[in-house]
RNA sequence: GUGGGUGUAGCUCAGGUGGUAGAGCACUUGGUUGUGGCCCAAGUGGCCGUGGGUUCAAGUCCCAUCACUCACCCCA
């Protein structure tokens, strides 16, 4: 037998009804934010993705799918969408006109770890972009919009938690000021964090060992460092949360694994998924268009985990499954080729009916309505050909009437609806 | 990449110290000559993850391998 590659997984009916209503709400909310969907490809050449994300991060150097295709050329299943939508924003100098635009997308992302509870390889997210706004009253946007998103999913046990990881101008100060700090205190870390001090120092700052944690414990503070630009944008971040109602928590340690961040950073955080906490994160990117040969253009945006968000939020499958309207037990060759005229019939005008083929005996074509949970069930064979009845039972009240099957289909269209 | 746990029927799982595989649910049929859910009965369904080894004999013991799963790591 073959199986599906390791860490790819199949969405089933009966699990799949539930994406499908979680994306028609986050589709309704962006449009109605005024965002426009977006469609990008799976794969890009892997220089998109290595520049843009960054040489020495763990994405790129240990979990992409990259592989040469039949012309040579290295491409690579896409591990994120931003750097594809900044690529196309780009491309089609979609900045010329007005340059605030607003985008959202979903589709699958790659990447090779190794799978647990709420990672896999393919993977499944919903992203959001705005560009062309440097106010930090987008960043607050894109919050707003994940806490509503999340609220009317009704997953419970959720928090916000937003950092500063400041720009250009004042990271290089900070970092220099954690690496010292890390440098004097190396005997105290994992050997992960001693590795990590000098290729991202900003990574010892989220280490879970508990030793590691201690020791950063008076470890300076990027809030502290930031100059006065980013600190007066991060405050405004902070004030528009507040007038808006939005709860969220100051984290320090929250750090972004791709290099193309600035400024703000988020993440929505769970308890209920083990160690994958992340459900959703993202933050501002003011410098990546103009890295990958686009104008100088702020930026900002999130990822959410489509399908940590589908274990997370508090809905039942069940709710979303549509069960069909009527079952048709046909008795007879002849019933049955009326039956199937009448299926067809019925299914375009919105009216799910489903039927048996194989002419079973009444009694299992009975049960079979049960079971798929039918409203009704429409019973034809050669006594109700000959009086020109046809009969109608209601699963749940078990009332028959007859129905005339001269203009069948019409005729039942009232007493089947709901 | 590193650890731990688990792989037996479609599903959930039993199968001390080795002796040729079971239950519940599901499914099919019948009890009810043409009426579902409850009940009763019968029946279908397994290279016991895969490959090697030990043994007269392996679901059971040993080794390897693959998969699932949880954690590290990383992130959404």
């Amino acid at each position: 037998m073959i199986q599906l590659i390791r860490g790819f997984k199949d969405i089933l009916p009966g699990e799949v009804e539930v994406w499908q209503y979680i994306e028609s709400v986050a589709r309704g909310l962006f449009e109605d934010f005024g965002f426009k969907e977006i469609r990008i490809p799976i794969m890009e050449k892997t220089e998109l993705f290595a520049r843009s994300i960054g040489e020495d991060t763990d994405i790129v150097e240990k979990e992409m799918y990259t592989f040469p295709d039949r012309k040579g050329d290295l491409i690579t299943l896409r591990p994120e969408a931003t750097a594809s939508i900044c690529r196309s924003y780009i491309q089609h100098k979609m900045y010329a006109d007005d340059p605030v635009k607003k985008f959202y997308t979903i589709g699958p992302m790659f990447r090779r770890e190794r799978p647990q509870k709420g990672r896999y390889r393919q993977f499944y997210q919903i992203n959001a972009e705005i560009f062309g706004v440097a106010s930090p009253l987008a960043d607050v946007e894109l919050i707003f919009l994940l806490k509503n998103l999340f609220s009317r999913l009704s997953t419970g046990d959720v928090e916000a938690h937003i950092n500063s990881l400041g720009c250009p101008e004042c990271r290089p100060v900070f970092k220099a000021a954690l690496t010292e700090y890390i440098s004097s205190r190396t005997d105290a870390l994992c050997s992960d964090c001693v590795r990590r001090k000098d290729r991202n120092p900003l990574r010892v700052l989220d280490c879970k060992v508990p030793a590691c944690r201690e020791a950063m414990e008076d470890a300076p503070s990027i809030i502290d460092h930031l100059c006065p630009a980013c600190a007066q944008h991060f405050d405004v971040v902070r004030a528009s949360l507040d007038s808006l109602g939005v709860p969220f928590v100051v984290n320090k340690r929250l750090v972004r694994g791709l290099d193309y961040y600035t400024r703000t950073t988020f993440e929505i955080q769970t308890r209920s998924l083990g160690a994958q906490s992340a459900v959703a994160g993202g933050g501002r990117y003011d410098g990546l268009v103009k890295m990958l040969g686009g104008p100088d253009m702020p930026a900002t945006g999130f990822a959410i985990g489509f399908d940590r968000l589908a274990e997370v939020a508090g809905l039942d499958n069940q709710d979303f499954i549509r069960k069909p309207d009527l079952y048709i037990a046909a008795l007879d060759e002849e019933s049955g080729a009326m039956a199937f005229e009448w299926l067809c019939a019925l299914g375009t005008q919105g009216i799910q009916a489903t039927m048996d083929f194989e002419g079973r005996s009444l009694k299992s074509q009975m049960k079979r309505a049960g079971r798929n949970e039918a409203r009704f069930t429409l019973i034809v064979g050669e006594d109700e050909r000959k009086k020109g009845l046809a009969i109608l039972r209601n699963m749940k009240t078990r009332e028959q009437v007859t129905v005339p099957l001269d203009n069948l289909v019409e005729r039942m269209k009232p007493l089947i609806q709901y």
